[in-house]
DNA sequence: ATACTTATTGCAATCAACTTGCATTAATGT
DNA sequence: ACATTAATGCAAGTTGATTGCAATAAGTAT
């Protein structure tokens, strides 16, 4: 995604190039490579040039349209990062349940049922993993 | 776990056996097949018996005591139910972005990992899985 | 260019699901 | 029965996000 396809996007899909969605557009492009939060996102728009409400309808609205991809963790913020090529998006993590520890996991099992449902019609997909327990140190 | 392993568990880690941490577990036993919210177990006691906060605590406690396995989605409150003889609990899911439906995934990929975590040390395993993007209809 | 539509925004308020602080209450060991 | 301190109740606070609505600005037609 670089920003001509994000307007054309925007623009395929009836919907405005707006100064707010072309800032947040540009710090995601600057980005690339990490997650970013709506507040995250807010920060480095700021000098009060929108509002923080504007940055989560931006957000939500790129997500729908397939510009950006979610990483969904219950206990934290969304967080956001400019669609890849390659929809598949995913994240592996061991969560000890006492210390809170979190390892990342490196193997990818779900891989492969992604490319079933794609071959199924599926589209825009990312998967989250979380493994939650107690870990040796706790346990 | 029964109301007897509950006890002990308690006992064992230097804990109160109180009248709270009792309906609760009750409750639980009475729905050992499905996963139920704070809230919910909260008015399954109601009467004015006890307050809402303490049933949050007890819950939290369960889970890391090991009697309460949680499930824990991102825009929802979390799910707890008791512990089963195989701790290894899980959930899976596809959620469209779009349409929020949520059609389960009936394959589990994620056993085999957890029975290396098993063999490591790691103890009292959940797991949850969750892929997201645009179901068929939407895309 | 100017006017017109209506999508988008800002602001304030609201929400859900918890969490925290603290004084009071009630389990438990002696 | 009493002392100790874990556990609770109550009120308030927190985080992350959503909603209603009037004001604003993007894009289209004139």
């Amino acid at each position: 995604m670089n920003l001509e396809e994000i307007k054309k996007t925007l623009k395929n899909n009836g919907l405005r190039i707006t100064q707010t969605r072309l800032r947040v557009a540009n710090i995601l492009l600057n980005n690339n490579n990490s997650y970013l939060t709506p507040e995250e996102v807010f920060k480095n728009i700021d000098g009060g040039e929108c509002d923080q409400v504007t940055v989560y309808r931006v957000l939500s609205k790129f997500e729908t349209l397939g510009i950006v991809s979610k990483s969904s963790f219950k206990g934290e913020a969304n967080r956001f990062k400019l669609a890849s090529e390659n929809k598949s998006v995913h994240g592996h993590f061991f969560k000890c349940n006492q210390c809170n520890v979190i390892e990342p996991l490196n193997e990818c099992f779900v891989i492969q049922k992604e490319k079933e449902l794609k071959a199924n019609g599926y589209k825009n997909l990312s998967h989250h993993l979380e493994i939650t327990g107690l870990c040796p140190t706790c346990a």
